[in-house]
DNA sequence: TTCCGACAGTGGGGTCGCAAT
DNA sequence: ATTGCGACCCCACTATCGGAA
């Protein structure tokens, strides 16, 4: 198959917004494919190149030779160019890299440069991606799309999915967990309080749902084959060798063969968690401090499959297998009171928030579940707006992202800058900011021809965030955490801000 | 007919290793 | 020794489509 092929299908597929339209389009080419081209077809389809790792990023593709007029590559020609790169290391590597960035781009046409340029950087912008993709298989392959999305869920790609699917459906429902086979973990969704995750959870106010802890480290998976533990993140990076006390603690549990989902983190002397900063550098390389496995669920164990189990008999096994010193702490109960009083306790401990989780729910892989509900408390302040950029996408053209500042007296400008945000805007926000801003710009050149536009320093925004981190990028010394905007403030002026003083007072790092 | 679940998109903070300067 | 890039941890929020209610 012609990489251009796959091109024209990625833009009839960016050109619809009509999901089943998409999904029609990505079928079509999916028909047409040969059996050894499927899963890097499937791969790049879903937006994604076949390597983990290319040492190519957005600079490594910036400088192109010119496009070839008439298209020749393959998509099997394609993925050996990218195949031989993400093995190119040491001295030298660089220029190597550079020269094979040549080769393939100079045999690519300008609308395939494009498509290269933006699967090589992550940024394939066509409204569909891994779950489109799904459906599109299981169209082509005539099977279920749930079957589809359970053993992509439980292979841990879709990939290996689209494989078994084409191989039939008896192939799809065999693949099941696996010890050893990293899966995708049950992710939450969010809500504002305990009560209001209560309210979804046991609207009756009777049924007892199982409060935890929620631990600001790194989701880890941990799976145990008699001597060999495997230790994946969320993405399903394998970090078995950076986190030996989890190894340990695995090795230590009675029984052979298992799969936990958990929390790894620092704790510090006195036994409060450390920063996620501390337990991020921790374990991206050993140095000493040790991270502590916490876990909060168990997927299999000795042979019994735990993924279909409600919840309450997962937890049950969870607690006659793991030691409560290597549990998150759990509250199981239908008073909400009682949760808002553990949901308490658990952020005065330095912990992050709770996830609220319904008892009888299975465990639910790869999705983000209205089963696993987290709350975590929110901080506010009032900033001034510094700067904000241009966006791009489908906000290109709205002044988008803003710069935010604090109020500080020492400062030669009077601000102090505290990080950015783009999250929280509305369309209707975009379209009033970026009228509102354009007035507010410091020279109109810069307006016109920069990235990033100064402001004079008037706009006052209401801000929410979930706490304040170390910084060596801003020169306060700190930085917002997931800040993101709650309403613009025309009530308030500059002077009215909230002053750095105020913000490292009321919210501890 | 309205509601809502799931997805994709738009970017934020930090950390490290590595190769080049 | 320093710098810049790539990779990967953590992530919130809005708009939209299409099936569920």
């Amino acid at each position: 198959m012609l990489l251009a092929e796959l091109v024209a299908t990625s833009a009839a597929v960016a050109a619809t917004r009509s999901r089943k339209a998409k999904v029609a389009a990505l079928a079509e080419l999916l028909g047409r494919v040969e059996p050894e081209e499927l899963e890097v077809v499937v791969s790049y389809l879903g937006g994604a190149l076949r390597q983990r790792r290319t040492g190519l990023g957005w600079r490594g593709v910036s400088d192109l030779p010119a496009p070839a007029g008439e298209p020749s590559l393959t998509v099997l020609e394609v993925h050996d160019a990218f195949e031989a790169m993400s093995h190119l290391s040491g001295s030298g590597s660089q220029l190597a890299r550079k020269e094979a960035v040549a080769q393939l781009f100079g045999r690519a046409t300008a609308a395939e440069q494009a498509w290269l340029r933006a699967i090589v950087t992550g940024n394939v912008r066509q409204g569909a991606l891994d779950a489109v993709t799904q459906e599109a298989v299981a169209q082509v392959a005539d099977v279920p799309l749930a079957a589809v999305r359970r053993a992509a869920m439980l292979a841990g790609s879709t990939v290996a999915a689209a494989g078994a699917a084409f191989a039939g459906e008896e192939a799809l429902d065999g693949i099941g967990l696996e010890v050893g086979r990293p899966i995708m973990p049950m992710l939450a969704s969010s809500a504002p309080d305990v009560a209001a995750a209560m309210g979804g959870l046991s609207p009756d106010g009777e049924t007892e749902v199982a409060i935890d802890a929620k631990l600001d480290g790194i989701r880890i998976q941990v799976h145990r084959d008699g001597d060999e533990v495997l230790v994946v993140t969320r993405s399903l990076d394998d970090i078995t060798g950076r986190l030996p006390e989890v190894v340990e603690v695995a090795r230590s549990l009675p029984a052979e063969r298992f799969v936990l989902d958990g929390e790894a983190l620092a704790l510090s002397g006195d036994g409060r968690p450390m920063a996620f900063q501390d337990t991020a550098s921790r374990t991206a390389q050993d140095s000493g401090v040790a991270v502590t496995p916490h876990f909060f669920d168990l997927l299999h164990v000795d042979g019994r499959d735990l993924l279909d189990s409600p919840g309450h008999e997962r937890l049950e096994a969870l607690d006659a297998l793991v030691p409560e010193q290597h549990r998150v702490r759990r509250l199981v109960t239908a008073d909400p009171q009682a949760a808002d009083a553990f949901a308490t306790e658990t952020v005065a401990a330095g912990h992050e928030g709770v996830v609220l989780k319904d008892l009888s729910a299975p465990y639910a892989a790869g999705r983000r579940g209205s089963a696993w509900v987290k709350v975590k408390p929110r901080h506010t302040l009032d900033l001034v707006v510094l700067a904000v950029e241009w966006g791009s996408g489908r906000r290109e053209g709205w002044l988008s992202n803003i710069h935010l500042g604090a109020r500080d007296e020492s400062s030669e400008t009077g601000f102090v800058m505290l990080g950015k945000t783009f999250k929280g805007m509305t369309d209707e926000m975009l379209a009033w900011q970026t009228e509102r801003f354009t007035e507010l710009a410091v020279s109109p050149t810069t307006l016109r021809d920069s990235y990033v536009v100064e402001l004079r320093p008037l706009q006052v925004v209401e801000i929410a965030f979930d706490g304040l981190q170390r910084s060596t990028r801003y020169p306060g010394g700190v930085a917002l955490r997931f800040a993101r905007v709650l309403r613009y403030r025309d009530d308030k002026g500059p002077h009215e801000a909230d002053t750095i003083e105020t913000v490292r007072s009321h919210v501890t790092a």
